[in-house]
DNA sequence: ATGTAAACTTACAGACGTTATCTTATTCGG
DNA sequence: CCGAATAAGATAACGTCTGTAAGTTTACAT
């Protein structure tokens, strides 16, 4: 076996070990789609280390999943934002941003998964006893990316969009779209699907959000 | 501890426990929404058996729960069936085959995420090594209700209703508001959600599902 | 040389799916 | 009415996985 044991790291940077769980743990979460199938040995084969290592940079295994899901979740606001820039007016922007949610979801699925369609974090740890549950970690992620939506619409409405419903709705609605989307194509890859952006302008358009002028 | 070791039954009757196993399983799939998680053991508890018990009905863990979700998955075809029935128009019987789908949602949205957010049965079990894939099995379950809505949407179209699409597209567009819109209230259920029937009804009429004539 | 950071070894206590074997209550043949 | 067959379960156990705690080794920096 490959019991070279692992090239030891000098004295200051301890923090790198840190770095390659957070990447294995990714490259996991990836694969799995669910952070309650991530076990902290098979981050510490991925990253060719004994388990209890791992507890010399993360208090817990809930520890490891959220730094993960944090990163990510920055990742994928940022991704969403930057698409934005390159817009000539807000209804082109959103255009961008719907299809940059798409294009993410496509690029990691099993990330997308992670974050927006289990429960909040760690399900399985709530039951194990001790926590009185929790909630309040995640459920702001979700909502951060939501009131983005909810302005990037607002934006088109300001510049002359006419639509039947508020800006709320509108994102509700689109969200409801991307997610639904994205999530059957994710649990029935094999189906012959329609281009995902081709589902989501026609709503968006039927919306009454394609173009700024009447 | 309850040690009265459970009523044994009659001769003809082990089909009895069958039931009572399909029963439990059937309650902690409905809480746990991941047929990955649910555990041999725990249905043996629930029934007040013994896991082993559990093999003199059903050939491993894998054959119990397709039992379960065979199950499910008619009385979901079944139900959004049974809700066009009522209807006047074919316009007014997709509109309620929507809603059924919604209140199937709501009321079982356990099972709702085993039948259709979760991938071909226990992924877990592929990993595991033996099988190879074995695909093809519930693919077909969730293609029978597509095909459902494609029916009901042409026939929409046949009666007059207008749009830019075909009936296919159509039923893709549709399905993904309703799936989106029940996976998100089911993920984030303290969300301030509108009602899910203004969403998918806005959807829809927009589509030009909305009535039959012009 | 020594203190300490970084990673290791060992170990526990519990869950899981599944098999092989044993017990007991019921039913049927006589 | 009684003994044998059998169906419906229970016990015990194996092998594997899991998260994590305690204590130990190694190699670098001082």
């Amino acid at each position: 076996m490959n019991k070279a044991p692992r090239k030891r790291n000098p004295r200051g940077q301890g923090e790198r070990l840190r770095g390659e769980l957070l990447e294995a743990a990714t490259a996991l979460l990836a694969e799995l789609g669910d952070a309650d199938r991530l076990s902290i040995r098979a981050v510490a084969r991925r990253a060719g280390v004994t388990p209890p290592s791992i507890y010399r940079h993360f208090k817990d295994k809930q520890s490891l999943v959220l730094a993960v899901l944090e990163e990510r979740f920055g990742e994928f606001n940022r991704f969403l934002a930057e698409a934005e820039a390159a817009a000539s007016d807000p209804c082109d922007a959103l255009s961008r941003r719907c299809h940059a949610y798409l294009e993410f979801a496509r690029e990691h699925p099993g990330h997308y998964r992670v974050l927006f369609s289990t429960k909040v974090p760690m399900p399985s740890l709530r039951n194990a006893g001790r926590e009185p549950a929790s909630s309040g970690e995640r459920p702001r992620a979700g909502a951060i990316s939501f009131f983005a939506l909810v302005e990037a619409i607002q934006r088109c409405l300001d510049a002359g969009a006419e639509s039947d419903h508020d800006s709320s709705f509108l994102a509700v609605e689109l969200w409801t779209v991307l997610h639904g989307v994205v999530d059957l194509h994710i649990t029935y890859p094999d189906l012959p699907w329609p281009p995902a952006e081709e589902i989501t302008d026609a709503v968006r358009t039927q919306a009454g959000l394609g173009k700024s002028g009447p």
